[in-house]
DNA sequence: GCTGGTCTGTACGAAAGCGCACATACATGG
DNA sequence: CCATGTATGTGCGCTTTCGTACAGACCAGC
C-alpha cells in the first residue's frame, strides 16, 4: 500500500473548509502508532488529541482483577481524546492501538483553542462525539443481549469499515480482550465464522472472504451504529 | 416531602453563575413526569431539553425483537436531551421516566442559542455530557462482567443517588427491562439481597435498609462513575 | 369481604460461556 | 531444516442465565 500521508485522510481533517484547514494543517503532527501503543493511561492526563489515518485506536476499560472490554473504537472517521474538549481532560479508560497504521495529533492546547472558536471544528468534533456515544451505548446492549458469534462479527466489521484492506492483522487472543470474552470462545466463534466461508484466518491474520454475509451474521448493532455515523457525519470517499 | 420546586434542585441549573441564572430561568417551564411517559422516541425530532430535579429519567435502547437495556440514567444531576446541543438531534435510544417527580424543561432553540454563547451553560453541558460518556461506557463493561446480583445493586444505587428517600417505587418487571434481563432473575437478585439484610421490599416499593452494604455488594462499576460525576460536576448540597 | 388483576416466588431443563488442562499446528530465526 | 515460542483447537465439568410454566401472594375496587 503505497501511503502517501495526508492529513486529509482522516474524515474529520478532510471536512474542514479551507480556511480552518491551512490555521491547523501546519500544526499537526504525523505519528507512528505501532500496535499495543498505549496512546493514554486511564485517569491520566492527556497531551495530545490524536486523528487516526491508517491506524486503529481501541478505547478499552480494565477493570480491578484485569479483566478488560472494548468500549468504542476509533479509526480515521474520528478522533482519540475527547475528554479534551469536553473539559474532563481525562477518563477512567485506556487507548491501546489495535491495528498499527498513523495518526495526526495536536498538542492539546491548540486543539482546545480551536475549538474555542466554535467555528466547524467544533462542530464536527461535537458531532463525532455524539457518534461516539451511539457506539458506546451499543456496545452496552450487545454485551447484554446477544451471541459471542454475533459481537464477533461486528467487531470484525467495526475493523473492516477503518482499514483500507479486508484484512486483519489479530489474534484471536487481542480480539478477545477486545470483546472481554475468553480467548478460546473468539477460536469457537472464529471457526463457526470460517466455516460458513465468510473469513479465512491463519495465525494472526484475518481475511474477510464475505463482507454481506458478515452483516447478515452480525446482530443489528453494527448497522444501527453505522447508519448513524453516516447520518452525523457525511463523508463522500 | 413539602416540595417547593425550584429550578437549583436540578444541580446543572444550580451551579449557573447569576447573570446566566436569570436569563435562563424565565423560560424554564416547570413539567410534571408522569412514570412511564416518554420524553422522546429513537430517531425523533426532540423538542426540549429537561432538567429534571425530582423525576429520574432512563436513556434506554429497546431492540427490533423488544428487548431492551439501559444505556443510562439522568437525575438531577443532569440533563436529558444532549443531542440537542451535539448537534444529532436525534438519538437511536429512547427516553421514559422512570421515578415520577417533576423537571424543568426548554425549548430545544433557546437551549442551543444558549449554548452558542459558549459561557458557563456551554462548559456544565460538556462536562455533564463527558460524565454521561462515562456511565454509558462503564454500563457496557458492567453488561459483559459482572454477576446479576452485582448489577442489581449497582442500578439501586444509581437510582437512589437520585432521589431524595431511600425508596423506590418499582416493580421487578420494570427493572428487569432497565437491565434487560428477565423478571425472574431480578426476584432472585432482589431475594439474595433482601435475605442479606440490604433491602426489604413489598409488591412495587423497595426500601434501602444497608446503603453501605449495597455498595459492598455492587461492582468497581459504581464507584467508578460516581468518581467521575463528582470530579466533572462537583456540587455542593 | 371477595374478586380480579398484577406482582412475586419457585422449579426445571436448555444453552451459553467460563476456567482449566493439554494437544496440535504454524512461523520464524538460528 | 529444525527448534522454539506463539497461536490455535478441543474437551470437560461448572456456573450463570435463559425460557417456560405455574403457583402463591398481595392490593384495589366493587
Amino acid at each position: 500500500m503505497p501511503e502517501i500521508q495526508d492529513p486529509r485522510q482522516n474524515h474529520l481533517l478532510a471536512a474542514l473548509p479551507v480556511e480552518d484547514r491551512e490555521r491547523l494543517f501546519s500544526k499537526l503532527e504525523e505519528t507512528p502508532m505501532p500496535l499495543g501503543h498505549v496512546l493514554y493511561e486511564s485517569g491520566a492526563q492527556m497531551r495530545h488529541i490524536y486523528f487516526p489515518t491508517t491506524a486503529i485506536v481501541s478505547l478499552l476499560y480494565v477493570m480491578e482483577d484485569g479483566a478488560s472490554a472494548e468500549i468504542a473504537v476509533v479509526g480515521n472517521e474520528g478522533v482519540v481524546g475527547v475528554s479534551l474538549f469536553m473539559g474532563g481532560e481525562t477518563t477512567p479508560s485506556r487507548a491501546v492501538v489495535q491495528s498499527a497504521g498513523l495518526a495526526y495529533r495536536l498538542p492539546g492546547q491548540l486543539l482546545k483553542d480551536e475549538f474555542l472558536r466554535a467555528g466547524p471544528m467544533q462542530r464536527l468534533l461535537l458531532r463525532y462525539t455524539q457518534a461516539l456515544i451511539t457506539q458506546m451505548a451499543q456496545t452496552a446492549v450487545c454485551n447484554r443481549h446477544h451471541s459471542l458469534d454475533q459481537q464477533f462479527c461486528r467487531w470484525l466489521l467495526l475493523s473492516l469499515d477503518r482499514l483500507p484492506t479486508n484484512e486483519l492483522v489479530m489474534t484471536q487472543e487481542l480480539i478477545a480482550n477486545m470483546l472481554g470474552v475468553r480467548r478460546e470462545g473468539v477460536t469457537e466463534a472464529a471457526g463457526n465464522v470460517q466455516r460458513a466461508g465468510l473469513i479465512e484466518y491463519r495465525r494472526g491474520h484475518i481475511t474477510v472472504l464475505d463482507r454481506a454475509g458478515l452483516e447478515a451474521r452480525a446482530c443489528e448493532c453494527y448497522a444501527v451504529v453505522k447508519k448513524e455515523f453516516d447520518r452525523l457525519l457525511p463523508y463522500t470517499d
